[in-house]
DNA sequence: AATCATCATTCGGGAGAGCCGAAAATACTA
DNA sequence: TAGTATTTTCGGCTCTCCCGAATGATGATT
């Protein structure tokens, strides 16, 4: 999946890397879980983790090495690296204040969703989705608003990229059927998650488009399906579609 | 400095780390532009950074590589992972709220400071102290709030590690005026800055302890110098002790 | 207490991987 | 069209990373 055919990738920053990724997943390992899990020498390991010690990037406590606060200055770069984001991040809350709803703004980066701003909202309260997380594109509302307004090749590269896996009975799993939804998407104006990535969970987001025509981002409400349907789901919609806009504008003025 | 004799550090993983730390500072870069920098051949920075691509913790745009939102999920992970963090935060608010001045609550991790949070305040909108910064824990309040109620041994370690680089003519950097000082510190109960790290800027900080008895962490207000004496002084340092203490509370608590 | 078990850490040596340099490809300028 | 500065590819040599075995350290069990 990751690892092409001519691949030039350094395997020991690969390793590297996924030692990070096991330090976040597992909060914290020692020296022997980290080469079972990983399948290297514990001295392989050993030095790994030292050398991330040594740059100030974990901290070990005790037997155990977690990682350290230098994420916390690059997670904030990143996250306040475009000046666009700021302003989702109003909108989002605002977006939740009104809908009353957990309220969500993502981007997509290397094919996938990634959630740049959350905000709980009153009765929305369910937790799992944290800034930062990585989700698929054609399983959620924000993923196929953001989907629907690309380029169709791109939107082809993605697929081959990531695919189209089966996260609930509901999801979308045929190129066709994705496509066929995408263009409805276009012509509604937003886009549908009816429990297509967690039982039970029902979503509507709207695309966020730049000044320049490109889709930047998609703005979403997310709830308990028995909250998320009849008349007071067409207000939700409302409201999601009229704050997407002024986040358009918003963006487009500066 | 950082290179120790008998090192065992992957020279591989610390490059792959100097240019995401480059990448940062540049707000991205170019092949050549790496190279140049930390004097490695085009070819090695072009596998480094299209490694990190291939991982998903770069992006490419045009010719210019960029820390990618991967870092987010990093960031917002190590921010939240200990629940007194969350503490923190609020308190920090408060504080900000009721001292109308710049506050920030600040933890060591190898032998510096790094903002975990900060609130700008009515009065004291001076950017330059973003979550996740790292200071030197002599030259500010919190730092010395923190260095004063650390086992002398540690701070000698720390002192041994990082020294006492001298910021403004006011920092301190002498050995024996620092424990003078932190004794000080420790008497009074709160630190004072007084434009030894920036010029024009003061600042009180009070120490943040665990129920355990060691430090957890730090909370200051900072303003610009005319802004931080006489009576209003009085009481911004009493209303800092008071959250601090507050804070300590709901810890212990917890 | 003493033995055992588990894990972290150190270190030497061999295999393989990373680094460089040269050349090709690409993008901009004049 | 030629020239300049960039990114990217690729072969090969050397250095470095990875492993395995040995040593320390820590805690559990009898």
């Amino acid at each position: 999946m990751t690892t092409n055919a001519n691949d030039r990738s350094l395997k020991t920053t690969v390793t590297t890397l996924r030692i990070v990724e096991l330090l976040r997943e597992r909060d914290g390992a020692g020296v022997t879980e980290i080469a079972r899990e990983l399948d290297i020498a514990p001295s392989t390991a050993h030095t790994h983790v030292t050398t991330l010690e040594a740059q100030e990037y974990v901290v070990k406590e005790g037997d155990t090495y977690h990682l350290g606060l230098r994420f916390l200055g690059l997670g904030n770069f990143v996250r306040t690296r475009k000046r666009r984001f700021g302003k989702a991040e109003h909108y989002t809350n605002v977006l939740a204040e009104e809908s009353e709803r957990r309220s969500i703004f993502t981007v997509e980066e290397h094919g996938r969703g990634v959630y740049v701003h959350t905000s709980p909202g009153k009765h929305g309260v369910w937790t799992q989705s944290t800034v930062g997380k990585r989700v698929y594109l054609h399983s959620t509302a924000s993923g196929k608003a953001i989907l629907a307004h690309m380029p169709t090749e791109r939107v082809h590269e993605i697929i081959d990229r990531v695919g189209l896996p089966q996260e609930t009975e509901q999801t979308i799993h045929d190129e066709e059927a994705l496509f066929d939804e995408l263009a409805e998407i276009r012509e509604r104006g937003y886009a549908l998650n009816v429990e297509e990535q967690i039982s039970g969970v029902r979503a509507v987001g709207a695309p966020v488009m730049g000044p320049d025509g490109d889709v930047f981002g998609a703005l979403s409400v997310a709830g308990p399906s028995n909250r998320m349907k009849g008349e007071q789901f067409d207000r939700l919609t409302e409201v999601l579609l009229g704050i997407a806009e002024e986040l358009e504008l918003s963006i487009a003025l500066s």
